[in-house]
DNA sequence: ACCGTGACGGCGA
DNA sequence: TTCGCCGCCACGG
């Protein structure tokens, strides 16, 4: 059983509009679920108990950078994340997101 | 392109 | 329950 807080929980909810093929930043999604903090969405993430149910991959960070992925911000679980995004169509070159203009999902 | 600072939330002690 | 520290960041210099 997984405690999840109700912050925890905006930021999964909302994780889950995002389809398959987009990118949000962790700013843009703070800013959906309400909070200032990009961080805090970070922190979210990295205690994800979901795991494809919700798309932490498809969170990257503002200037492109594929972020972190499952409490790592480099490694294997990046080159994973990495390839995530590349199944779903995203391009990523040097662990950055090239194909950025989508990056927005419009709610 | 790189480094330092700012800001907010979560979590542990 | 309260205080302090850390973090998958963002942005300016």
């Amino acid at each position: 059983m997984v405690r999840t807080t109700e912050f925890q929980e905006k930021v999964y909810h909302a994780l889950r509009k995002v389809p398959a093929g987009k990118v949000i930043t962790y700013g843009d999604l703070a800013s959906v679920v309400g909070v200032a903090s990009a961080q805090a969405i970070g922190g979210a993430l990295k205690r994800n108990p979901y795991s494809p149910q919700v798309p932490c991959h498809r969170v990257v960070s503002s200037d492109g950078s594929i972020g972190g992925f499952m409490g790592c911000t480099e490694g294997e679980q990046i080159d994973r994340k990495t390839g995530l995004l590349r199944n779903e169509g995203i391009k990523v070159v040097d662990g950055k997101v090239k194909d950025f203009s989508r990056r927005r999902f419009i709610f």
